[in-house]
DNA sequence: TCTGGGGTCCTAGGACCC
DNA sequence: TCTGGGGTCCTAGGACCC
């Protein structure tokens, strides 16, 4: 059996221990700290989701919807430790934890004789250590126990078994299968599904037609509860990044290239930190349109020298040859390898393939 | 009405190699 | 002289997730 575990509006939740004064007002945490800053939100209450107010809307527009909102700004090493707290208290319920996110994570519970008295045990334990709460989900896979936890919140504990799944999860919207974003749900919505249900049942080959054969079948799968994939208790980094977002378009190189060196040095120090090193140099441009491009080079070998990052990020924004002033510029680095950690293995190094012809 | 930041995975074409 | 084909690496873009 596997949980999926959820904190519930965690960013706002971690707020409020600190500000309990705002408990029960509709609070928002963003990025910005004004309504008319290029924020978005991260992390809505309750009380604003009332209102329509929901992660990703921009500060603008959640102002608009809920005037009277609480804008908190982000603090994310407070998070982070919050994040921390929680899961490990996760990990006294199971040997088997895969972190899914600062305030997600599944475990494997198929050791318990009881697996829900053990998810009620540990939000009880959540709670009261941290007065935080959760929503848990409990299936015999990972999309079963995941879609399980969005069904009752916020302080919901439900188990979904595959059995039931057309019953209680037919007739919900496609777009609660993970994999069916804005997009995709436009594309089903095109050859006439909307819900879970009608993905289930589709003809494959209308669907192959919407989507691609590949990500259809994937999704019939999951639209069916079926979903193979094994909890990742550790996960290696393949890539690391930074990027930002201005107050206000740009296209003065030099002050762009200025960016590129402190988000090369950021980058490079946290790579330093974990004592990782990266190949490829990925440099990121929003443009004023918001059409996203990028340009990267892949180095003979592993780099976290920042002047070095920043040299190859300043030659790629002059590739770029930008057309529109930038919104956002970004540097990242991906082909990650540990110190010490021999390179993979090239053709040239393995064995020699040999065919025993005689031996036939 | 205006759209963050940090990631993962997939696709597709071209280069290159055997 | 119309045609090899498979594998891997690199680059660019896109969709998605939290």
């Amino acid at each position: 059996m596997i949980a999926h575990v959820d904190m519930d509006s965690f960013f706002v939740s971690v707020e409020l221990l600190r500000r309990p004064d705002l408990r029960g007002r509709p609070v928002i945490v963003a990025n910005g700290t004004s309504a008319r800053s290029r924020g978005v939100v991260m992390t809505a209450s309750y009380e604003a989701r009332e209102f329509g107010v929901h992660s990703a809307l921009s500060l603008a527009v959640a102002h608009r919807r809920c005037p009277q909102a609480i804008l908190v700004p982000s603090d994310m090493r407070l998070y982070r430790r919050a994040s921390k707290a929680v899961m490990d208290i996760f990990a006294e319920f199971s040997d088997t934890l895969e972190v899914a996110g600062l305030d997600e994570a599944y475990l494997d519970l198929s050791g318990s004789i009881a697996p829900k008295t053990r998810a009620r045990e540990m939000k009880h334990l959540v709670r009261q250590r941290t007065g935080l709460t959760c929503s848990v989900g409990l299936g015999s896979n990972k999309l079963l126990a995941k879609i399980a936890s969005d069904l009752e919140k916020p302080d919901g504990l439900s188990v979904l078994d595959e059995t039931e799944m057309p019953d209680r999860v037919d007739g919900l919207s496609a777009r609660i299968i993970p994999g069916v974003g804005p997009k995709t749900e436009q594309r089903l919505s095109g050859v006439g599904v909307q819900t879970v249900g009608d993905l289930a049942r589709i003809e494959f080959e209308l669907l192959a037609d919407a989507v691609g054969r590949n990500h259809a079948r994937g999704l019939q799968a999951r639209a069916n509860g079926q979903d193979g994939r094994q909890l990742e208790p550790v996960r290696e980094p393949k890539s690391e990044s930074r990027e930002t977002t201005f107050d206000r378009d740009i296209s003065d190189l030099e002050w762009l290239g200025a960016r590129i060196d402190e988000l090369a040095g950021e980058v490079c120090a946290s790579l330093s930190r974990g004592c990782r090193a990266g190949r490829t140099v990925t440099l990121k441009a929003k443009l004023a349109s918001f059409q996203t491009l990028t340009r990267s080079r892949t180095l003979p070998h592993h780099t976290r020298d920042p002047d070095e990052v920043a040299r190859l990020g300043r030659e790629l924004l002059d590739v770029l040859d930008a057309a529109e002033p930038l919104r956002l510029i970004g540097i990242g680095l991906s082909g990650l390898r540990r110190d010490g950690e021999s390179p993979p293995p090239t053709v040239d190094d393995g064995p020699a393939l040999r065919l025993d012809l005689d031996a036939a």
